[in-house]
RNA sequence: GCCCCGGUAGUGUAGUGGCCUAUCAUGAAGCCCUGUCGAGGCUUCGACUUGGGUUCGAAUCCCAGCCGGGGCGCCA
C-alpha cells in the first residue's frame, strides 16, 4: 500500500501512529544532521523530518534525491507546533518510485516565474502547481453542476459526431481531413446535429461538446480547440425559454464555483453569485448606449471587441456582470436563427464583463423558411440535404445555445489568458504537448 | 487574412557598437551546518535563435529565415 493518508487528511487522530504517504519531493532542506523533506500530494504538502543519527542510511538516500522524484514513505507521525501542518513524519522506510531527471525544465516551487509559453511546453510539471490544479478542480466542479442542473431539467446527455461531411454553419473556417476516399471536416460545433435531434422526440438534449475552428486568430481569448455546454430544446414558446435555462445554468455553475473554497483561496479569488434574472438589453439599446460613448457603430453589424468592452464597462458601473443582448439584427446571425419582424431575429448573446460567453436563439423549424434563409446567406441548400431532411417529417419549434466553458472559466476566475483554462491548449502555433 | 512586438545559461533577467573573458537571481553539482519552512554560508557549472551583411570591432546596427508573443477581424 502506497498511501494511508493524503497530507491534509492527517490530524490529531493520527498523531503517534504510523502512516504511509506518497508524492513528489518538492524540496529538501538539509541542515547537516537533520533534514526536512517537503512531500507534495494531491491535497497539499507535508514535512518529513529525517535525523542522521537515528536513520543514517535513510538520511543519505533521501537527501540525495532530485526534486520532483516520487517516493512513498512509512513513518511515525508526530505532533510538532514548529511545523506548518502541526505535524511531521519521521520515516522508518522509504520506497523510491521514480527519480526525476535534473535540471527540471520548469521549477514547481522556483522563486523565478516562468513564461506562459515555457509553462505550456512543460504543462505536466506546470500542472503540479496548486494554483494551476485549482483551475481544473473548479472546472470539474462547475461542469458537475452543469450536468446536475440540466439533468434536473430533463435534458438528455448526447454525443454527436465530430467528423462531419460538409461545411456546416458557414462563418468559421474548418479543419479539413481525409476520411478514407472522401473529404471530411472537424465539427465547428454540434449545432446542426443537436437541432436534428429535436425531430426525434427527445425534446431536450445537451452535450459537453468540442468545437474545432481553423481560424488563424492569435489572441488571449481564442482557441482552435475548445469546449462548450451545448443545449437544444423543443416546444419552446420563443427564445425567452432558452434564455431562462441559460441563466439558471450559469447561476448553478457560478454557485458551485463559489463553494470551491480551497481552490478559490489558492487562487486568491472571491466569487459573487449573480442574481437572477439577468437583465436583457435589446440590440437597439446597445447601439444607443455605445453611440452615447461617441463610438461609431453601424446598425446591423455584430459588436466589435471594442464595442463589447465599452458596453461591459457601462454595465459594470451599474454593478452588472451578466447581461443578455437580445433581438439581434437578422443579418448578423447565422441562417438557422428565427427571424423576428422584418429586420430582427430571435437570437441573443450572453455577455460576462464585456466578453461573449454564450450565444443562442430560437431556430427556424419551417423547412421552406430555412431554405430561404440559407440562400439569403449565400449558402447552397444542396449542401445541407442531411440537415434539411430532419425538418421535412415533423419538426417542433425549438431553440438552444452554446456556452463556452473556457471563456466562462476565464471570466469566473479573472484569468487573462484562455489557455489557462484548458489542459493542453491548441492555438495557431501550438500542437504539442 | 491584416498589423505590431520579441528571441541572452535548465528557468527568469541585465546588457542599445569597444569597459562582455556577458550581469544578477534562480537552478544543478559538491562541501559545512540539529529545527528548516523563500533556510543560511562557501566553491563550481551553465547562455547571446540561424544565415548573410555593415564595421578596425556586433549580444547590440541592417536584411532574410526560423521560432514565439500580442492586437484586430471572426467567434465561444
Amino acid at each position: 500500500m502506497y498511501r494511508s493518508h493524503y497530507s491534509k487528511e492527517i490530524s490529531k487522530t493520527e498523531y503517534n501512529s504510523t502512516v504511509t504517504v506518497s508524492g513528489w519531493v518538492e524540496d529538501i532542506r538539509n541542515l547537516g544532521s537533520i533534514a526536512f523533506l517537503i512531500l507534495r500530494d494531491k491535497k497539499g504538502t507535508l514535512q518529513l523530518t529525517i535525523l542522521k543519527k537515528k536513520t543514517p542510511e535513510l538520511f543519505e538516500r533521501l537527501i540525495s534525491l532530485p526534486r520532483e522524484s516520487v517516493i512513498s514513505v512509512q513513518g511515525l507521525c508526530k505532533e510538532n507546533e514548529k511545523v506548518r501542518n502541526g505535524y511531521e513524519i519521521l520515516p522508518d522506510s522509504v520506497d523510491i518510485l521514480s527519480i526525476a531527471e535534473t535540471p527540471l525544465p520548469l521549477g514547481v516551487v522556483d522563486k523565478v516565474e516562468a513564461d506562459f509559453d515555457t509553462r505550456l511546453d512543460n504543462r505536466i510539471i506546470d500542472l503540479r502547481k496548486p494554483e494551476v490544479q485549482a483551475i481544473f478542480k473548479i472546472r470539474s466542479a462547475v461542469l458537475a453542476a452543469a450536468h446536475e442542473y440540466l439533468r434536473s431539467q430533463h435534458f438528455l446527455e448526447v454525443h454527436t459526431p465530430k467528423i462531419i461531411a460538409s461545411s456546416s454553419e458557414g462563418g468559421t473556417d474548418m479543419f479539413k481531413l481525409r476520411y478514407f476516399e472522401k473529404e471530411a471536416f472537424l465539427a465547428q460545433s454540434p449545432q446542426l446535429y443537436k437541432q436534428s435531434l429535436m425531430a426525434t422526440g427527445l425534446d431536450r438534449v445537451y452535450e459537453i461538446a468540442w468545437y474545432f475552428r481553423a481560424e488563424e486568430h492569435n489572441t488571449r481569448r481564442h482557441l482552435n480547440e475548445s469546449t462548450a455546454v451545448d443545449i437544444e430544446m423543443a416546444f419552446i414558446q420563443d427564445e425567452e425559454d432558452v434564455m431562462q435555462i441559460l441563466e439558471h445554468l450559469v447561476h448553478a455553475m457560478w454557485k458551485r464555483a463559489s463553494e470551491c473554497r480551497e481552490e478559490l483561496d489558492i487562487l486568491k479569488k472571491t466569487v459573487t453569485i449573480p442574481t437572477l434574472p439577468f437583465i436583457k438589453v435589446p440590440y437597439d439599446d446597445v447601439v444607443d448606449k455605445i453611440q452615447q460613448q461617441h463610438s461609431p457603430i453601424q446598425w446591423g453589424v455584430d459588436l466589435s471587441t471594442e464595442d463589447e468592452r465599452l458596453l461591459g464597462d457601462i454595465m459594470k458601473k451599474d454593478g452588472i456582470d451578466f447581461y443578455f443582448i437580445t433581438k439581434y439584427p437578422l443579418e448578423s446571425k447565422p441562417f438557422y436563427t428565427m427571424p423576428d419582424k422584418e429586420k430582427y431575429s430571435r437570437g441573443f448573446d450572453l455577455e460576462c464583463k464585456g466578453v461573449e460567453v454564450s450565444s443562442g436563439s430560437q431556430r427556424i423549424h419551417d423547412v421552406a423558411l430555412l431554405i430561404e434563409r440559407l440562400k439569403a446567406c449565400g449558402l447552397d441548400p444542396k449542401d445541407f440535404d442531411a440537415y434539411l431532411k430532419a425538418f421535412r417529417y415533423g419538426m417542433p419549434p425549438h431553440g438552444g445555445f452554446g456556452f463556452g466553458i473556457e471563456r466562462f472559466l476565464m471570466e469566473l476566475l479573472d484569468l487573462n489568458n484562455i489557455r489557462e483554462c484548458i489542459l493542453f491548449p491548441r492555438d495557431r502555433s501550438r500542437l504539442t504537448p
